[in-house]
DNA sequence: TGCATATTTCTTGTCGACAAAATAAATACA
DNA sequence: TGTATTTATTTTGTCGACAAGAAATATGCA
């Protein structure tokens, strides 16, 4: 814990808002903080060793990508995650895959391709360990990288911002189920990164929704089960 | 200028922020600060009568949505619009455009026709008066509105976020055209909402396709033709 | 005891000041 | 005169302190 506060002094100008950005980040996207969970300024400036104004501009930025939620002169909080209208994030997720995908096996570079496919080992090395944040993490990646080859940052940007809440999503889901291993998302991955190099636009785009059609079926299924997950509505 | 500073007493508390990100936001989209002016933090305190740490919180918001860049230890300034890679907005823009529409047709609740057909009315009394800025914000809030008959915030807030940007190169396209008006878009809406309404999914996405496909393409033709507009590459 | 009001505490919002980068200006040197 | 180095200026990043709201606690009164 005091690790951060130690860096006190060796911290280069500027570089303390990115710090507390990021590990704030992955902490609740890897609901270490889970959602509800109070975010007390002080605290933090203890924590990191710095004083309150870079900690808040942090968790503006946080608040701008919808991770906390900010009551005005009262407490900010841990954003909750909406179950009840999950189809919105589901309909917006196939729909990125698609688009993103598609415009991948248009627009991609040879070095794209590279970067992909090295991703794709890190996602197989993960499921093979059975080490499930980094199947969720190497996942993310490995679509966003997709994304990128596809080169329309608006499109991009959204689609990570969907990643990332599904890190959340999908923490839950192995989180309930112990690290079951969906092997066969690693050829489905094979088959895509091949339709995106073919330059196959219409292969790409359907491989890309099926993909995201059978996940978000799981994770419907889950959900409907009406397991309770250990984060309250 | 200093009926802002005027207010410097009667803020409320946490109020200053908002103003602040309203206005500049504002200026920034009507272009009345062009891509590449620089963003003077002092000055601004100076202006708005207040100390730089909510000025500072609004910039941060202002540059979560890209619309200002920041260099670090540096200077600041409004972003610039990329004319090179505009395509990656058109895409973007036609695809939400058919998205958010055809989920109003879907989802759309009784109430949410009457603030179209307000914003409708809106609309076409400012291409009445040929009121360039008054078309391109009543047009950018009636799609908005639409949007949000379809109840899915992902694809509102990236909708609206294009919608935003296209402030800033509509007002180049009609600074350039002396506000020619576009009377059939008057007409197209009219199409588009009854659409809408009647819960012709599959009408309502052509015509929104069809709509958006149709100022991509006059803005595209407005592009080639390689009219200087008053903005720097 | 139950409820309304006053007081305290706790957290956030704002401020003015100082320190660190980077740039611009000035000086020294060839 | 031109270039390199040093100094000054400007602008940002960070800090500690104070004040305002809201919540929690305590007090007064029936």
């Amino acid at each position: 814990m005091d690790n951060e506060t130690s860096l006190r002094n060796e911290r280069k100008r500027g570089s303390g808002v990115k710090v507390v950005y990021d590990i704030l980040r992955d902490e609740i996207l890897d609901l270490e903080l889970p959602p509800g969970s109070p975010i007390d300024e002080v605290q933090l400036s203890e924590r990191f060793g710095m004083s309150r104004t870079p900690i808040r501009e942090a968790l503006v930025r946080l608040a701008g990508e919808g991770l906390i939620d900010t009551l005005p002169n009262r407490s900010t909080m841990v954003s909750q995650i909406d179950f009840l209208n999950m189809h919105n994030y589901f309909d917006a997720l196939v729909l990125m895959y698609r688009v993103t995908t598609q415009l991948a096996a248009k627009y991609h570079r040879p070095e794209d391709l590279e970067a992909v496919r090295a991703l794709q080992a890190d996602f197989a090395a993960a499921v093979e360990a059975q080490d499930a944040l980094a199947m969720i993490s190497t996942n993310a990646a490995l679509h966003l990288a997709i994304a990128e080859a596809g080169r329309n940052p608006y499109f991009t940007s959204l689609f990570s911002r969907l990643l990332n809440e599904g890190r959340r999503i999908l923490r839950l889901y192995y989180q309930s189920y112990n690290d079951r291993l969906p092997r066969r998302f690693v050829e489905e991955h094979d088959e895509i990164i091949d339709a995106v190099a073919g330059r196959d636009i219409e292969l790409a785009e359907r491989l890309a929704r099926e993909h995201a059609e059978q996940i978000v079926a799981q994770i419907q299924k889950l959900l409907v089960r009406g397991d309770r997950l250990d984060v309250r509505l």
